[in-house]
DNA sequence: CGCAGGTATCTCGACATCAAGATATCTCGG
DNA sequence: CCGAGATATCTTGATGTCGAGATACCTGCG
C-alpha cells in the first residue's frame, strides 16, 4: 500500500532529480507517524480525562515504584521537555489533585514530585487504554515483524539516549 | 545497544508484570525519535536562517513544481496542522517575502499560495542540507537495513495516510 | 431561480512550549 | 572555611498551535 511518504519521495524525484533524497523513506515516516500517534494518543486518553502530557509525566512517577517520587530534573530526561515546561505541568498536576510536591530531604534546591493516589489510580488506567489502542495499530504487523522495527529504530534512537545530548 | 525505551520497558514490566507492554518496544521508539528528529532538524535549519515550519511549508510548495503554488487546504493535509496554523503561516511567510498570496481565479473563496524566487533557492538550500544531517543518522543502518525499515513504517503509516482521518 | 448544505479560508482566545536568565543551594579545591 | 563554578528549580516573555466559530462563496436539488 502506498502512502504519503511515497508520494513525496516521488515528487522530489521530480523536482530535484539530482537529489538523492533515500533518507526521507525512513525519517519522514517516523515523522509523520509520529505525528498520527499523537492524535491517536490525545483521543485515547481523552476517555480517561488526561491530557498527553499529563499521561508522560504521571506514567514515569508511576514507573519509579513505591513511593512514586521523583525530582523534576529526572522527569526532564525521561520526557524531553525543558524545565520552564515542567515547572508549569507539575503546578499543574499539583492543581488537579494528581502529584504533590515536596522538599528533598537531601538537598534543599531540590523537590521531589509524587504521585498521589488518584495519580496512580488515573496513570494505571489510561495506560491499559493507551496499549489497547496501540495493540490494534500494530495488528498491521506480524509479531515478528514488530520485533524486527523495535529492533531497527533501537539502532537509531541509541545515539541520542546514550550520548547526551 | 540499549536505550531508554528498553528502560521504560524493563520498568513497566517490574511494575505492572500483569500488562503486556510490547506495543511500547515499536511505538514508542517512534515517538521519541521522533522528538530527537525535530531538535535534529531545527540544528539543521538554523543554518539556512529557516524554522522547521517554514521549511515544511516552502518544499511542499517547492514539491509541487512549476509555478510553485497550493491552495491553503492542500497545504494543510500535506503539514497536518490545523487552518488556524496555516493562515498563521502563510502570514508570516508573506512578511519575511518567501510566498506571497494570489487570489484563485477559477473559485473567489480560494486562494493560491506561490513560492517566490527568494523562497524557492531557500527550500533548495535547506533541503539539502537536511539531507546531509538526515544521511548521518542513517548511517547507523546498512542500505538494506534502511530499506527493510521504509517498508515497515510505511505499513504502519498507510492506514492513518489512505482512511481519511 | 432560490435556498440548503457544503467548502475554503480566516479570526480569535486559550494554552503549552521554549529559551534565557534569576535564585538558591551544593561541592570542592586551596 | 571561603569562594568559584556547578547544579536544581523556577520565572518571564515571546511564540506557535489548536479548536471553534465567522464569513464568503460554491453547488445542486426542487
Amino acid at each position: 500500500m502506498e502512502d504519503e511518504v511515497d508520494r513525496l519521495v516521488a515528487a522530489w524525484r521530480r523536482e530535484r532529480p539530482d537529489l538523492d533524497v533515500e533518507p526521507l523513506e525512513v525519517l519522514s515516516r517516523v515523522s509523520r507517524l509520529a505525528r498520527h500517534l499523537d492524535r491517536a494518543r490525545r483521543t485515547a486518553f481523552a476517555e480517561h480525562g488526561l491530557e498527553p502530557w499529563e499521561f508522560d509525566v504521571l506514567t514515569a512517577l508511576r514507573r519509579a515504584g513505591t513511593p512514586y517520587q521523583l525530582s523534576p530534573g529526572q522527569l526532564l530526561t525521561q520526557t524531553l521537555v525543558t524545565s520552564g515546561t515542567m515547572t508549569n505541568r507539575i503546578d499543574r498536576l499539583t492543581g488537579k489533585g494528581l502529584v504533590k510536591r515536596l522538599p528533598d530531604p537531601d538537598d534543599r534546591r531540590g523537590v521531589l514530585v509524587r504521585l498521589t493516589d488518584d495519580g496512580r489510580d488515573r496513570a494505571d488506567q489510561a495506560l491499559a487504554g493507551l496499549l489497547a489502542h496501540e495493540r490494534e495499530l500494530l495488528a498491521q504487523l506480524t509479531s515478528g515483524q514488530q520485533t524486527e522495527l523495535a529492533a531497527l529504530l533501537r539502532q537509531l534512537v541509541a545515539p541520542f539516549d546514550n550520548i547526551p545530548g
